[in-house]
DNA sequence: CTGAAAGCGCTTACAG
DNA sequence: CTGAAAGCGCTTACAG
């Protein structure tokens, strides 16, 4: 049986309006038709129509997640499991506080058209932009639109007009100095570095946390130490056996990530290179790093995503910038806890 | 400025009957309208609203990912990196194919109700379920219903009255084969065995492999070495221990989920005891089982979602049951392979 | 505190 | 091939 709001109507012997105003927690009806109407839709089981409700100008409660990976295709392997992890996050948070998340990532402008109606329509109510690169044009147009935004690890710097916008951010550059610290303690001089994708702020801020810690110790800058890479396990592995194939010298290495750390760890074990006393460390705490027996950094996208999920839900409407505190992990335990 | 389907028509001099049939692949309309009218929409940015779509009964091209977690609140650490490994793939996959995913995760009545009526008022096209128990009521009705689902790990046997459902299941009892395979070959006899969640199919199915397997070898099936558990570490490391503790002798272990296995690990290390030379094996290639040494069964999860979403994006209408082969993974390799 | 009515933006059966 | 009109299921401003 088909069972709608004017049927709770019929059934209550009122109209559709004060059932659609105890359905909207109105204060004006008189507690008698409230009791009534609230018992005849819980015994019906009735829920409404959201796709009624929004047309007719109610927020769902619905917040989009979307994820920029421009490479995504049938035959692509590009590991999104750092994307995942937040987003898992971000779906529990969700949960517990009584919305759901639509899941959907971007590569063209037709997928920005889309994203675009889903904000305009109200099929979700808020949105949460992850993979960016700087100055993207699109998610610029949405940090200055009118729809409450949460961009994570795009900038550092608000933009004049932002609106509604949360800008949340890893804290890159603390994590990277404290690995440089955890190397340098130990006397190490020579550090060999592997940097990210500078077309992102991590790539970016990781970088400057290394320069900054060597300039701090006098330690005179080598660039030939300092590999450009872009994130990718196969671009690291190249470039750890060109180091390896010259006779460039290093006391320890700083991967500006854990997915390029791999393609050093490869490079290392083909040439049966013993690197288990030398300090080694990758940044984002992927799921098998330390296991491996590797240390690395933990962005904490628990708390990104908890940070995300309650500015979107609040009332608030000042755009601001916030920093995620990142957390070493160098064992097992910590591994676990974290 | 505001832009609906009103506006097309008058820019174009038609109908929004013709828009609407221009929108929605319509034959009958002639090729210069058609022509006229989709450029108007390519030049004004055009994108139909999706609720009064639904609403006028349009099919969108979401689906729901619900997964059944019974233990959801603020504190939990409950680990269901399981589960968004499975997420992970169903987005990129209904991405690839044009559609997206609404996830959600279900843990009592209130949970079942909107999810019936996401199904009921067209927020989903079709749903995937995953995580329940043997049984669950909720989920018979949704097999039951008219509404075109998946159900994943659930059961092996079609329900008489199955409307509409895919039935995809881990090979749980071939992959448990395998491992059993692999221990015995080795001349191993006392295979120490952690069961888990009898409550799940593949809990009962594990077990089933680890019963048989013996019974084709006529070892005979000691009860002292089969550990009844459900799926926790917590329970898997006390058990561990009470093993150590008595003078029960094993030469192997088979923990039927490598979460267990982990507490089972922590155990065996507490004791010192070494480990290294003994066949042991989890399940379910949780991302540090084999980056630690250790040996686990893939459910092979990104087949299983593939399989899942073909299923809902075609039209097939009958119900049936399938399986996903799983695979050994015994070294690092195999592990970034997979 | 309550109801009749307009409006949200589409689709589709009907008539031509 | 095309248009006028009804319908999808709500909400809210208006009038009382």
């Amino acid at each position: 049986m088909k069972i709608d709001s004017i049927k709770i109507a019929e059934l209550a012997g009122v109209s559709r309006s004060t059932v659609s105003r105890v359905l909207n927690n109105h204060p004006n009806v008189s507690e008698k038709n409230r009791k009534k109407i609230l018992n005849i839709i819980d015994e019906y089981n009735y829920i409404p129509n959201l796709n009624a409700q929004t047309l007719a100008g109610k927020k769902n409660k619905v917040i989009g997640v979307f994820i920029y990976e421009p490479n995504m295709n049938a035959q692509s392997t590009t590991d999104t499991a750092y994307f995942m992890n937040f987003t898992d996050t971000v779906v529990k948070e969700a949960f517990l506080n009584n919305h759901q998340i639509l899941v959907d990532y971007l590569k063209d402008s037709n997928d920005e058209k889309r994203i675009e109606s889903f904000f305009k329509n109200g099929n979700i109510s808020s949105g949460i932009f992850i993979g960016f690169l700087r100055e993207n044009l699109f998610l610029e147009k949405m940090i200055e639109s009118d729809y409450k935004v949460v961009v994570v690890d795009y900038a550092s710097q608000l933009k004049d007009n932002a609106k509604k916008t949360l800008y949340i951010n890893t804290d890159d550059y603390g994590g990277g100095t404290s690995v440089m610290e955890e190397i340098l303690k130990k006397n190490n001089k020579k550090v060999l570095f592997f940097s990210g994708d500078k077309k992102k702020l991590s790539g970016l801020e990781r970088e400057r946390a290394y320069v900054e810690a060597l300039k701090n110790k006098n330690i005179v800058i080598n660039k030939t130490l300092m590999m450009e890479s872009d994130y990718s396990r196969e671009k690291a592995y190249e470039n750890m056996k060109k180091i390896l194939d010259s006779n460039i010298k290093f006391d320890s290495i700083f991967s500006s990530c854990d997915n390029m750390l791999f393609g050093v760890i490869e490079a290392l074990k083909e040439r049966s290179i013993d690197y288990k006393n030398m300090e080694i460390w990758g940044f984002d705490n992927l799921k098998y790093t330390v296991p491996m027996g590797l240390k690395t950094v933990s962005p904490m996208l628990k708390d990104t995503a908890k940070k995300s999920i309650k500015f979107l839900i609040s009332d608030i409407t000042e755009s601001k910038v916030e920093y995620t505190k990142t957390k070493l992990i160098k064992n097992i335990n910590e591994y676990f806890e974290n």
